[in-house]
RNA sequence: GGGCAGAUGGCCGAGCGGUUAAAGGCGACAGACUGUAAAUCUGUUCACGUAAGUGUACGUAGGUUCGAACCCUACUCUGCCCA
């Protein structure tokens, strides 16, 4: 049986780690957390990482606490940003810390008869208690600022155009005092995050032992990129949300499933929970015959069932089966209820009378808002980017009229290879 | 308070009186190829318009000029240096 720390290694999930962690998670049942910027009301797949090594952490019997960044969210992480942040307003951090914690919840036990039951904090709860002066005089005077001044974040910024704000400086420090608050007030002594918290973590762990000579402990993972080095995360509609109205099921199902070959061999051991030998064989079999596609395919299931559950997944399937398995089948085979039925694609409604006449293609595509304006449909026409009902449409003269009309109800356009929408009339 | 430098399209970055809706790159979108990959190649990329074109746009406000992203003035913001 694998340590914890095994496990997550082999999976690719840690980067750096302090000396005796391991051993800490050895002797006790031990308490970790790991925070949440709440800079939207909802969490995306980049915090699905951090999520995960929570689960991962209460799998193995320990304690985590997932804490949301109230107070951290104030002020703003300059890590990894070249410039100053904008603030956030106080009204949008408490919706969106309401909105993260709502959805946290989905993903840990938070059984309190359990001794390993997970626990929610905001940092809001003991900063605000906080005077500016006590601050300065019990904290601030333990660290240098010789010694801030050495971290990356910190120095990156103070040698770009922008500089950084003197609130931007103090951010590894209010961070590292919630380590500190956490270690005295609820035992907790192991922060994890991603690689770029290393420096703030690490000024927790100096805090814990200047101001009380505690010993705590860290490791951080790796942050998750692209094989070709682009960003993770993203489509063409923007991030790629873990709330279901935000992205649906079907398209975060998509997202996993369009994974290139390298980076779902990487994926699937970060954010699946499937074991090593499972794992070891679909990658053996993805090698056979890529084609197939073995490893996006599971990579996509175990996710989605993680986040949307069994139900959800299955629909995603169905709509995937229906618009890409069988791509060469004539739209007109589409039942009425395959069509209707097609969760998570954009469905829009036009009305029925301006249909009667015809309507050119262009107007059509323009009115029902797959395309902006008039031009840009043009544009994408002429580039032979458009499909009515699988057909490529060629030139823009076509006219949309009711012979078009599968079941006499609808009209399905494709945008590109991907982007389905589906018009009823 | 004083001096210096700078502010250009989603980002980076050229332009320094007319041929500039603004080179080049990145990103994004689409096409070809394929496996709903990756890599590569091609096209598109301010808005509206079939087009000709029109409207906006080079920090903000004025000015000089037939004409300004480009020259002048003031202001705002940013960085650097000095006090």
């Amino acid at each position: 049986m694998k340590s914890l720390i095994e496990e997550l290694q082999w999976r690719g999930m840690i980067q750096d780690m302090m000396p005796g962690t391991k051993e800490q998670l050895e002797k006790e049942l031990t308490t970790a957390y790991i925070g949440f910027d709440p800079t939207a009301d909802s969490l995306h797949i980049g915090s699905l990482v951090p999520i995960i090594l929570l689960v991962h952490f209460q799998k193995a019997g320990h304690k985590p606490i997932a804490l949301v960044g109230g107070a951290t969210g104030m002020v703003g992480d300059p890590t990894g940003k070249s410039e100053e942040r904008v603030l956030l307003s106080e009204d949008v951090l408490s919706k969106n810390s309401t909105g993260i914690k709502a959805q946290l919840e989905k993903f840990l036990d938070f059984d309190s008869q359990k001794p390993n039951a997970a626990e929610m904090v905001n940092n809001y709860d003991w900063f605000k208690e906080i005077s500016f002066l006590d601050f300065i005089r019990d904290t601030g005077k333990l660290v240098t600022v010789n010694y801030m001044m050495a971290k990356d974040s910190v120095k990156k910024r103070l040698e770009s155009e922008t500089g950084m704000s003197f609130t931007e400086f103090t951010y590894q420090l209010i961070q590292g005092y919630d380590f500190y608050w956490l270690y005295k007030n609820k035992n907790c002594k192991l922060q994890m995050g991603g690689s770029d918290q290393w420096g703030n973590i690490v000024t927790g762990t100096e805090l814990i032992r200047r101001k009380d000579g505690g010993e705590a402990f860290a490791f951080t993972c790796p942050l998750i990129k692209k094989a070709d080095g682009g960003k993770f995360g993203k489509t063409e509609k923007g991030n790629v949300w873990l709330d279901a109205a935000k992205t649906t099921p079907y398209q975060f199902y998509q997202f996993w499933l369009n994974a290139s070959d390298n980076d779902a061999e990487t994926w699937i051991k970060i954010f699946t929970f499937l074991d090593e030998p499972a794992i070891n064989s679909l990658i053996e079999e993805q090698k056979k015959d890529a084609s197939k596609r073995v490893l996006q395919k599971a990579l996509a299931k175990e996710v989605t069932v993680f986040v949307h559950g069994e139900t959800e997944y299955k629909k995603a399937i169905e709509t995937t089966e229906k618009l890409f398995a069988s791509q060469n089948a004539a739209a007109e085979d589409l039942s009425e209820d395959d069509l209707n039925g097609m969760e998570g694609i954009v469905k829009i409604n036009y009305p029925n009378d301006k249909l009667q006449g015809g309507v050119d293609v262009v107007s059509f595509l323009a009115e029902t808002g797959i395309f902006s304006s008039k031009g840009e449909a043009r544009k994408m026409l002429q580039g032979g980017g458009v499909s009515i009902n699988r057909k490529r449409v060629e030139g823009i003269d076509l006219k949309v009229d009711n012979s078009l009309l599968l079941h006499s109800k609808y009209v399905l356009v494709q945008k590109g290879k991907k982007n389905y929408f589906l018009v009823r009339v």
